[in-house]
RNA sequence: GCGGCCGUAGUCUAGCUUGGUUAGGACGUCAGCCUGCCACGCUGAGGACCCGGGUUCAAAUCCCGGCGGCCGCACCA
């Protein structure tokens, strides 16, 4: 942490934001809630861009889809999902000074118990552990009251006077979850896919007061990616195979280690430190996407999440990390490798078909060996044990089963003697076409809000004495700024015209005539607005106007008329700012 | 949620200890003048004491409660 909070660009670019329009703390006329912000006219826009951004990274170039689902989902989704059990903390208040603790963390410190068994505690088991070690407060040795849960999901109910409950998502992840088999359908019933949720998420956290970093109400980017377990090869992988990512590791941190470990994405891969090709591919193009965003490679980073921390759905996390000057190493993204959990859970709760089938190249024929447990001996021999011995019998490997009636006579089956005559062993032909599996899921999932806090940070700049937002130029909220030299002689006329023009080309334009043309530039510099383009006393001449570049402040001079055909390569970055004309001299 | 600190125009802030000020400044905004390329200057305008209650002749100032913020602790799937 720096040593001065005054100055932290944290408050630096909260300040400005609130003065120029990018983000604000809601609700501000009745007190404000933390946790909730408004975005104001340049913010709307500079998310907007970075998640159009996201779109041409991740969606556009694979052939994935977008959709968009509730907010609000019935119960029954997120009892499958497992937020219901996993979301939540038991808490108990002394019932004399009303302190609130976590009853888990309680048992782990006053009754020796590890948090893998708290975890799985119930209300009840909590409330007798703590009367039976007689615990108590710690501040004033009070006595608590009945353990309680605090769900981080926001409850309500759905429709009038009903009881049917539900909850905001948490995540937009299970909206794309339980449209799976229309989805699936969709992409023409094949694998892979990928499937991206961009819109709120909802969590009511205990105490968030980072600005846009913790929010309750939040935009979440879910990309759900499905492919087949037997075939996770990522045909895109050998493009970026010699990319590195720079990796903290679970192994390292288990050494109470930071260290940093670069490898290419093909190391990665070799070594089984990722376990899926498109997880790491994924992840390539995450960083990628973050450097496009102003974050140099090497304030960037990939922490593995240790087993108690991931989440219940993952078996496998890496959390991008983005080094900010007021929290150190921050969360922008997260890479799971969710499985198969997710579809699985909602097929066992809603009891739809989740599985898709797979042909196989060739129908292929199997004898298939069945064993019959024969009843009619059984029960009289084993009597009480029998149904235990059909049990088994169901379970064990019909062709070891006849190998060893036919050689040995008989057949040990958990401390039970199997003689040929107690089961009839069928052979049938079957053929098979294909089969069933749910597809497993990799996950990468970003935080909206963060990512345009993230971008606001890297492209604060401060030249001579002057604020600067160095936006990269595709995802500044205005693209250019048309200024009259001064405001009289004619050149508001002509500027005007110039700025008419340009926004019937599409441009996000802004005209200023107030002030110093230097008071104005410095205006356009401080909301990042890449371009600006003045119109002088040689306009009305030959009709050419001067660009101004707002990172090197120089300036190129060409026709209005080349402007149209110009700009729109500048912003898609087919031309430099130095092609743009001839350059000028001030 | 706990503890400490705090809450004054759009933004940053002075004033609060010791009650009585037309609540001061800077930047920004708007209007006019000025302005020939990097926040020039001048004149003017608009704009604030978080909410509620109490003490008092009188409260931005003191007391209580609420709401909110910052920092620390806890939480962070």
């Amino acid at each position: 942490m720096p040593p001065s909070r005054k100055q932290d660009k944290f408050t630096l670019i909260s300040e400005l934001a609130k003065r120029r329009g990018f983000f604000w703390p809601s609700f501000e006329i009745y007190g404000g809630v933390g946790g909730f912000v408004t975005y104001g006219p340049l913010g709307a826009l500079l998310k907007k861009r970075i998640e159009d951004k996201f779109r041409d990274f991740f969606i556009r170039k694979f052939g994935f889809f977008e959709i968009e689902s509730s907010v609000i989902m019935p119960g029954k989704v997120f009892e499958a999902s497992g937020h219901v059990d996993h979301f939540k903390e038991p808490m108990v208040e002394c019932l004399k000074c009303k302190r609130k603790f976590r009853a888990d963390h309680l048992l782990e410190e006053f009754s020796g118990m590890p948090s893998m068994e708290t975890e799985k505690l119930s209300l009840q088991e909590i409330k007798t552990k703590i009367k039976k070690d007689d615990i108590r407060c710690p501040d004033c040795g009070g006595e608590f009251g009945a353990p309680r849960h605090f769900l981080t999901m926001f409850t309500t109910t759905i429709g009038p006077y009903s009881d049917a409950v539900g909850y905001g998502r948490p995540e937009a992840a299970q909206g794309i979850f339980v449209e799976f088999k229309r989805l699936h359908e969709l992409s023409r019933e094949r694998l892979p896919f990928g499937v991206v949720q961009i819109g709120h998420a909802l969590r009511n956290e205990i105490s968030p007061r980072q600005g846009l970093i913790r929010l309750r109400e939040f935009t979440i980017i879910d990309l759900e990616f499905f492919f087949d377990p037997e075939n996770p090869d990522c045909p895109y992988i050998k493009d970026v195979e010699n990319e590195t990512l720079r990796l903290l590791l679970a192994e390292t941190r288990l050494r109470n280690s930071e260290e940093i470990v670069e490898f290419t994405v093909k190391e990665t891969l070799e070594n089984g430190y990722i376990k899926v090709d498109w997880q790491a591919f994924f992840m390539v193009l995450a960083k990628k996407f973050m450097v496009s965003l102003g974050v140099p490679p090497e304030k960037q980073r990939f922490i593995e999440k240790l087993d108690w921390e991931k989440a219940h759905y993952a078996i496998q996390s890496f959390d991008q990390e983005v080094y900010l000057d007021r929290w150190g190493w921050t969360e922008v993204s997260g890479h799971a490798y969710r499985t198969d959990y997710d579809l699985k859970q909602h097929m066992k709760f809603s009891g739809e078909e989740m599985r898709i089938f797979k042909p196989t190249e060739k129908p292929v024929e199997k004898e298939a060996i069945q064993v019959k447990p024969i009843r009619s001996k059984i029960g009289p021999i084993f009597k009480n044990d029998a149904e235990k011995v059909i049990e088994a019998l169901s379970k064990v490997d019909a062709k070891i089963l006849e190998e060893r009636l036919t050689r040995k006579g008989f057949y040990m089956l958990e401390g039970f003697k199997i003689l040929p005559e107690y089961v009839e062993i069928k052979r049938q032909k079957i053929v098979e076409h294909g089969k069933r599996f749910i597809p497993h899921v990799v996950e990468p999932s970003f935080g909206s809000d963060r990512l345009v806090y993230v971008t606001l940070e890297y492209a604060y700049r401060v030249k001579k004495n002057r604020v600067v937002l160095s936006f990269p130029r595709d995802v500044a909220p205005i693209q250019m700024g048309i200024y009259p030299l001064v405001s009289r002689d004619g050149l508001p006329e002509k500027a005007k015209e110039v700025y008419y023009m340009l926004l019937d080309e599409g441009f996000y334009v802004e005209y200023d005539e107030s002030g110093s043309i230097g008071r104005r530039y410095a205006r356009a510099d401080e909301i990042g607005v890449p371009l600006g383009i003045t119109i002088d006393y040689q306009t009305l001449e030959d009709g050419t106007v001067t660009i101004r570049d707002r990172d090197s402040w120089k300036q190129v001079r060409n026709k209005v008329q080349m402007l149209p055909e110009l700009l729109h390569k500048y912003f898609r970055y087919k031309l430099e700012f130095e092609e743009l004309g001839e350059p000028v001299k001030t």
